[in-house]
DNA sequence: CGTCGCATTGATATCGCTCAAATCCGGTGG
DNA sequence: CCACCGGATTTGAGCGATATCAATGCGACG
């Protein structure tokens, strides 16, 4: 796929006229673990992170959504949000009311239809991420990131923030990440470009 | 929720007149990576592991479903299997023709609803298995596991399988996960009764 | 120009992996 | 009933990869 979290969806006209553009800074909070779930988003153009925190007050990156993704599905499920949304760059967002969507989704067929290959998408994606956190090696997690995400037979993939970010994307500390890279580049197993990797071989 | 897993959802007479019953025993396959995709599958009785293959040939547990729920719901999408299937205890499964599930979701407007919780449902739990797995020492990735799919106050939870499937779930070897559980126990963080798992404190 | 956060590299400690071995337990066949 | 077998369980010893702590450079931005 062209990228690997677009979310095509066409918005029914409701959905549009019933969503809300709001802005963000970065470091700035969408909503907080505890809220009341109100809204489903959409990214239009930044990023925001999904965060919840270890008992040393040490982040866990749930998600990083960006351009092109929707996030917080699950409000329309449950009663409260259960992490922090918290942007990580300046971002446009599109909020829609949870009541709107769920509306939607029980009368609205080809959107309800959308929203399923979505979740299913959502849901590979996730797996994939569990694959990959299941493998012991650092080396071994970045390889399998650009086989399933990177594009084309060299598997290029494009850092979608900066180095930190995805090391608590693989569960690495970032000087775990820097020296694996750097001994991928060393082997010649991997090419790097700022922020762009690829496989050699 | 009762069971964790729990995949409560109304089958149409339709779709149960097309289900076919299968068994299989442990070890033995209900489909392979790359296959066509055809059904989707629910386990009556038993357990069935989604596996793929790490590059040295070691097995990385995708999913453990278990009685009550559905497995290779991504077949509606995808056109091959991505993964193993191999039943690890005797099982019982009911098998759903893609096609006719299909159908239902584009007409059966209740199906369609509830197949939309029961994804993100899942979704749900997958990221919180995505969430466990970043965390960095194995008992943290206990604590969580009981925090969050354990019942009551005491985070009660019963081992599905065996403590080695337990210990592939958590992404550890056998060997740390008994050595873990041990110290849980010294520690009087941690009580155990055969399969039942309880927090103290 | 000072500050802040990312990037990078070094030194050390630690936790979990690996290999190994002993025990337990249920099932099976003589 | 007992010997045997395979797999799960448990514990030991040692090693290695990654976390952790630390220091430095660098670029952006006020």
């Amino acid at each position: 796929m062209a990228a690997p979290h677009a979310q095509t969806l066409n918005l029914p006209p409701i959905l549009v006229a019933a969503s809300t553009r709001i802005d963000r800074e970065p470091g700035e909070a969408v909503f907080r673990s505890g809220d009341r779930t109100h809204s489903v988003y959409f990214v239009q153009a930044g990023a925001v992170r999904l965060v919840r925190y270890g008992r040393a007050g040490e982040e866990v990156l749930l998600h990083d959504s960006r351009a092109g993704e929707f996030f917080a599905e699950a409000s329309l499920d449950s009663a409260r949000y259960h992490c922090d949304a918290i942007a990580s760059e300046q971002s446009r967002l599109l909020q829609f009311p949870s009541a709107v969507f769920n509306q939607l989704l029980d009368h609205d067929r080809e959107f309800a239809r959308q929203w399923i290959s979505l979740l299913a998408r959502q849901l590979r994606t996730v797996r994939a991420r569990v694959e990959r956190l299941s493998l012991k090696s650092a080396s071994e997690r970045v390889r399998h990131l650009l086989m399933s995400e990177g594009r084309g037979p060299a598997c290029e993939y494009r850092l979608p923030g900066t180095a930190k970010d995805l090391a608590r994307l693989l569960g690495l500390t970032h000087e775990a990440l820097y020296r694996t890279l750097a001994a991928m580049e060393r082997e010649r197993v991997l090419e790097r470009n700022g922020p762009i990797l690829r496989l050699v071989r």
